[in-house]
DNA sequence: CGCCCTGTTGGGGA
DNA sequence: ATCCCCAACAGGGC
């Protein structure tokens, strides 16, 4: 499940146990992570460099070697990144579905672990090349200034897309997906299926709050639940708890206790509770007076 | 056992 | 602008 605070726990996870050290060999097991790019020219073009910061954008892991090559790596639904995991079987048995490794100083290891296999990687150079193809793909950090109430509502202007497509729609905010756009839109009380242009300035400012005070509720348990050897299901699982909607349906509201429901929005399995977050009124049809005629 | 459905993401085509 | 399908696999229901 790696949205925002998921990847950006991997991140802080890592980052101290990998930057200063040198990438003495990388291999890439599935030429699927990098296509359509050849996955030998990646080994060769970062074999032997200096990893010098972890970082992340949206929900991208950007690894930065020296000589300002920099390995943008993308979880997608199931993908992780494992520390050092165990190499034997049986009890200690190497995890599955490993796809990338890399092998560091000291014999310290990094695996890409992605039983999806939807995960990528892509080689990009110099700062200018990543802003580009970072400006095309991201919009605001949603944790960062500019993410005000203003600003979304100017975006939004004339929308008429569900308001649940355009938190996912990554060009406009970046990092919030599916489970965190739920838990964002109940704790706004606006309902998924409600056009984005339509809501009010008010709204705005509650699903802005909303939308941060998710991400950093998952960002504050992911970050306590995180280890060498985890996976991301260690990390789903103590979370899920703290859902408040997503996956829920059938049980009872916490708010008012009506029953949670599922429908499809953005083409994604969407849970809200029909109270808290009433329907859109249906599209208004033109209504033709027939007084006086 | 097999079939069908679902899914944490993003890209491409209609 | 918006919607639908797809990538490849695991897991659950029937």
């Amino acid at each position: 499940m790696p949205e925002l605070p998921e990847v950006e726990t991997i991140r802080r996870h890592l980052a101290p146990r990998v930057e200063g050290r040198v990438l003495h060999r990388l291999e890439i097991l599935d030429a699927r992570w990098t296509a359509p790019e050849d996955p030998r020219a990646v080994e060769d073009q970062l074999a032997g460099r200096l990893i010098e910061r972890l970082g992340r954008r949206g929900k991208y892991l950007v690894a930065t070697f020296d000589g300002d090559a920099h390995l943008l790596m993308h979880l997608r639904m199931t993908g992780t990144l494992l520390y050092d995991p165990p190499l034997g079987n049986g009890p200690d048995a190497a995890p599955a579905h490993g796809r990338v490794r890399f092998t560091l100083d000291e014999g310290r290891r990094l695996v890409f672990i992605d039983p999806r296999r939807f995960g990528t990687g892509r080689l990009l150079h110099g700062d200018r090349q990543l802003e580009q193809y970072l400006a095309v793909r991201l919009g605001l950090d949603p944790l960062g200034p500019a993410f005000t109430a203003a600003a979304l509502k100017a975006m939004a202007r004339g929308r008429v897309a569900p308001v649940k497509a355009f938190l996912l729609d990554q060009r406009r905010i970046a990092g919030v997906g599916n489970i965190y756009a739920d838990e964002a839109l109940f704790r706004a009380r606006i309902h998924p299926l409600r056009p984005a242009g339509r809501l009010s300035l008010g709204q705005w400012r509650d699903l802005r709050d909303a939308v941060v005070e998710a991400l950093e509720a998952g960002l504050a348990a992911g970050g306590a639940t995180i280890d060498d050897y985890r996976t991301p299901e260690g990390v789903q699982g103590s979370f899920q708890n703290e859902f408040l909607v997503h996956t829920r349906a059938g049980e009872a509201c916490p708010e008012c206790g009506r029953a949670i429901v599922k429908l499809r929005a953005a083409g994604r399995g969407t849970y809200v509770c029909e109270r808290c977050q009433p329907r859109p009124r249906a599209p208004r049809r033109p209504v033709v007076s027939t007084w006086g005629s």
